[in-house]
DNA sequence: GCTCCTGTTGCTAC
DNA sequence: GGTAGCAACAGGAG
């Protein structure tokens, strides 16, 4: 469930109570939820200094003094927590537990949850980037056959876009979900591209006026057309939704469908 | 018309 | 609700 603000937020929560802090000790549930054996991640990060903890796209990653990194993508429902090593009971997919007797555990009721040290470093754009420029996303859009929210959708093209967001951001955008990327007109995906940004730190924002400490999420009340206590958009036309393979989205009839 | 090839969509298991 | 993987399907080239 976390999205990119969520997940910006807890970033940021979580590298003030880490950073410079040591790993003492990793626990792993799962050897699937990993890319080499525990063993390897063992003697890279045990014992090293925590340099920074940033987001970036949809995954969390930790940067240690010794330059290994280690990411940890939440997937749809993993759930970040920080407690006490005195207060550890069950076995959580990872536990890290650092100097000071602080742990950052996640849990998830699916297993999805995946951690890789020291992962490939993707060239794709974070959407909040520098590179999410204008001419980025039209090159990306140029005779791009797919429908505009698989492409939003699509970390491969751009990091960071969700479900809950794609639907947000093509709501401000006036651009139907089911438009074909490359049938939108020029001055629209520009419109989109600022629209974006705009949605993105407008939600970061609002989380923060919700609550400074948080680094678990919850449905927010803020999103105006991704939500299923809505009924209508800020201008009063219905919301109506699609759901396919379980996803749902949510639109309006106010976006335009380009096809 | 048909077959091969390719890209896209839909669905499922993690 | 995120991703990989794969089956089903659609459309174009030959």
């Amino acid at each position: 469930m976390p999205e990119l603000p969520d997940l910006e937020i807890f970033a940021e929560n979580l590298d003030k109570r880490f950073r410079n802090k040591v790993l003492e000790q990793v626990e792993i549930k799962l050897a699937k939820s990993l890319n080499v054996a525990l063993a390897e991640l063992k003697v890279n990060l045990e014992g090293q200094e925590l340099k920074s903890l940033t987001r970036n796209g949809l995954a969390i990653s930790l940067q240690f003094k010794n330059h290994a990194v280690l990411t940890v993508d939440l997937m749809s429902s993993g759930k970040i927590n920080v407690l006490r090593s005195s207060d550890v009971t069950a076995v959580n997919l990872i536990n890290l537990y650092f100097k000071g007797g602080d742990v950052l555990a996640v849990t998830d009721p699916k297993d999805l949850s995946v951690f890789k040290l020291n992962p490939i470093q993707a060239t794709v754009p974070d959407a909040l980037s520098k590179e999410m420029t204008f001419e980025y996303l039209s090159s990306m859009l140029l005779d791009n056959k797919k429908q505009i929210k698989k492409v939003l959708l699509d970390q491969k093209i751009i990091r960071g876009i969700g479900h809950a967001y794609a639907d947000e951001i093509l709501w401000y955008a006036e651009i139907s979900p089911f438009s074909i990327a490359g049938k939108i007109p020029a001055n629209q995906i520009k419109k989109l591209q600022k629209t974006i940004k705009y949605v993105l730190l407008d939600a970061i924002k609002q989380i923060k006026k919700l609550s400074t400490e948080q680094v678990a999420a919850e449905m927010h009340d803020f999103l105006l057309i991704h939500n299923p206590g809505k009924e209508k958009s800020p201008t009063g036309r219905v919301i109506k939704t699609r759901s396919k393979a379980g996803m749902m989205t949510y639109y309006t009839d106010e976006q335009v469908l380009w096809s």
